[in-house]
DNA sequence: TCATTAAATTGTT
DNA sequence: AACAATTTAATGA
């Protein structure tokens, strides 16, 4: 298990299908476009691989191409507060960006995937020249702040099948996570990791979702059925 | 491409 | 936490 960043390693090009999977790439004129795409670095990471921790200088704006990342921080007592999940499509770190200031969490892959850095100097010339762009990080800006309100909604819920459908839903957003789609692979473990519960707990929880027509469990994802009971789940 | 084997994931106790 | 059952991924002919 490796802990520098990945992006400082294993660079590999991006295909022309995997650039449109970028959901702010359509967004850029030509020129935009290729200065963009020249300037991106993708690596492949492995489960536990850092990539980027907190206090460490912002060089990058994140995006998930493919498989899972999550946010967390260590608290003083050094126990791991993870906040949430980043499934693809998800682009994370234009508060620090913007800012051109330090980390101010840890970014840790979940499982093998790929991910892509764009530099924060090209993200400010960016910022400089589009306007889509800038309205882009806006909304993004925007969906977030939802999302963490619902965060805090779900933490002070104590019935647990109603806070893994809640926090099924955030990793569902297809604003955040474009890259989503109907499946999102995501094991049961994994995602008791996230929502703080156990295997055991997630597996009934989903079951009961499943049964209520929600969602559908296939082996190594979920299907969403029902996205918007996933939010106002009955049992709340 | 197919059959075999190993690894990963799930459902249950 | 441990187990068996199931699904996928890897291997090699």
């Amino acid at each position: 298990m490796s802990t520098d960043s990945p992006l400082h390693q294993r660079r590999r090009p991006l295909t022309e299908a995997e650039l449109l999977t970028i959901p702010w790439m359509r967004l850029l004129s030509v020129d935009e476009r290729e200065r963009a795409a020249t300037d991106l670095k993708v690596a492949d990471a492995v489960p536990g691989d850092m990539l980027c921790r907190t206090g460490r200088q912002a060089t990058y704006w994140f995006g998930v191409i493919d498989g899972l990342l999550k946010m967390s921080t260590d608290n003083a007592q050094g126990q791991t507060i993870t906040y949430t999940g980043i499934p693809p499509g998800g682009w994370f770190g234009e508060g620090t960006a913007l800012k051109r200031e330090a980390y101010r969490y840890n970014i840790q892959a979940l499982r093998k995937s790929r991910v892509a850095g764009l530099h924060v100097d090209t993200f400010h010339w960016l910022l400089d020249h589009s306007i889509a762009f800038n309205r882009f990080v806006m909304n993004q800006l925007n969906e977030r702040l939802g999302q963490f309100i619902a965060a805090r909604e779900i933490d002070r819920m104590n019935n647990p099948d109603v806070r893994v459908a809640r926090s099924l839903a955030a990793l569902f957003n297809p604003v955040l996570y474009p890259g989503v789609g109907e499946v999102l692979r995501i094991t049961q473990q994994e995602l008791a990791y996230l929502v703080g519960l156990s295997r055991q707990r997630v597996n009934e929880a989903l079951t009961t979702l499943a049964s209520q027509g929600s969602i559908a469990v296939e082996y190594g994802g979920l299907r969403v059925l029902n996205l918007a009971a996933l939010r106002a789940p009955p049992g709340a």
